[in-house]
DNA sequence: AAGATCTGTCAACAGTGTTGACACTGCAGA
DNA sequence: TCTGCAGTGTCAACACTGTTGACAGATCTT
């Protein structure tokens, strides 16, 4: 069997997991895939900065792809607050994602979206959002298709993270990112506690 | 100067513009690129595919990331009816957009999306959802923030497409996404028409 | 006719992910 | 103790990528 299998089953790697040399590289990797995104991180740079020979980053992951998904680690940054009262939880999960403090959540969030080209880190990805939100969410939600409506909820944050990644959210004022989150926050609570508002016609069936 | 200039301003090309070498390019790879993204597809092949030494690509259009935005040509396929009645537009959008037929501008659409690792193509896609949806749309909306809604309303709808591409949405029911299209398009819904949901208080300032 | 600009061709560059052959280690069983 | 053997690490290469420079014709202007 290869050297992949080695590591515990196909496990997310946890800090301090691993021989000396596969923390190194998992470090390594991580730190630059966080900065730069996957596509501009080569597995010979990571080599380098791992200080170890690029082919062993390869006898040890597989591959890129594995790899970026193994490392990723995006559980530790993304875990928003999905407790406190229902009533404001959309407005909370908007000004979270854009907090400025959460950048490097973000960047990382956006690593993952655009490398979704990828089949693997796309699978990833959803699965991140299902274990780290929609599981969560769903559970606290009332009415009919939680699971529906909380997968929404995260197709909503990943839509907000790609636009405010293209117009540079970091230069915008607090002002004006507080609005954001008021009115993004709104629509995220559309499917959290759903208003009737308009002539919403539900056959009850 | 360099050939690149040569086509009329930074203009997207049209069909039957430049030369017959040209077209063949651009059909070709605009083929290629809808088909199978940006990075799963190779100048070299482009090149093949359109009967010209790959080199020639490079001398018309400068660079794949330039190549990639002339002709990716995404106006004629995303083209959401914003007209009709305003308190339906969000159910509308939504369904537009994960209509079996329209699978094509899905893909194409996502295509842009994935590829927003790229400044140009961040850039690019930004400008088409301007152009295309946040300008139209915020003409028709009222109350404050007409700009940020309609642009929020874009981002929307980059999140819905790109989950729904994860979970490949070609294999549910009509009547799920039917449900689906009823949900998130209430919450788009919520920027277009904000329904007074729960405790909304906005200081007059 | 001369010059310049454009179109096209070829070979090469530096870089990518990935793989195979090989050496060295440490530890199992004979 | 010796023999295997799996795991660790090294090196050179593969096929491929986007991109560029040197060069040859063609076309058009002056």
């Amino acid at each position: 069997m290869s050297a992949v299998s080695a590591t515990p089953a196909a496990g997310r790697s946890r800090a301090g997991e691993g021989t000396p040399t596969q923390q190194a590289i998992a470090r390594a990797a991580r730190a630059l895939f966080e900065e730069k995104g996957y596509e501009r991180v080569s597995i010979r740079e990571i080599g380098t900065a791992a200080g170890v020979d690029p082919a062993l980053v390869m006898r040890h992951y597989g591959s890129k792809e594995e790899l970026f998904v193994r490392v990723i680690g995006f559980d530790e940054h993304f875990a928003p607050r999905l407790d406190g009262p229902l009533e404001t939880i959309g407005e909370r999960l908007a000004a979270y994602l854009l907090d400025p403090r959460h950048a490097q959540m973000r960047r990382t969030l956006t690593a993952l979206l655009y490398a979704s080209d990828h089949d693997v880190v796309r699978t990833d990805l959803q699965g991140i959002m299902q274990r780290l939100l929609v599981d969560t969410l769903s559970a606290r939600l009332e009415g009919e298709d939680r699971t529906t409506r909380a997968w929404l909820v995260s197709a909503q944050l990943l839509g907000l993270t790609h636009s405010w990644d293209a117009i540079d959210g970091g230069r915008v004022t607090a002002a004006e990112r507080t609005r954001v989150a008021e009115l993004y926050g709104a629509a995220i609570q559309q499917l959290i506690t759903p208003a009737q508002s308009h002539e919403r016609r539900r056959s009850p069936q």
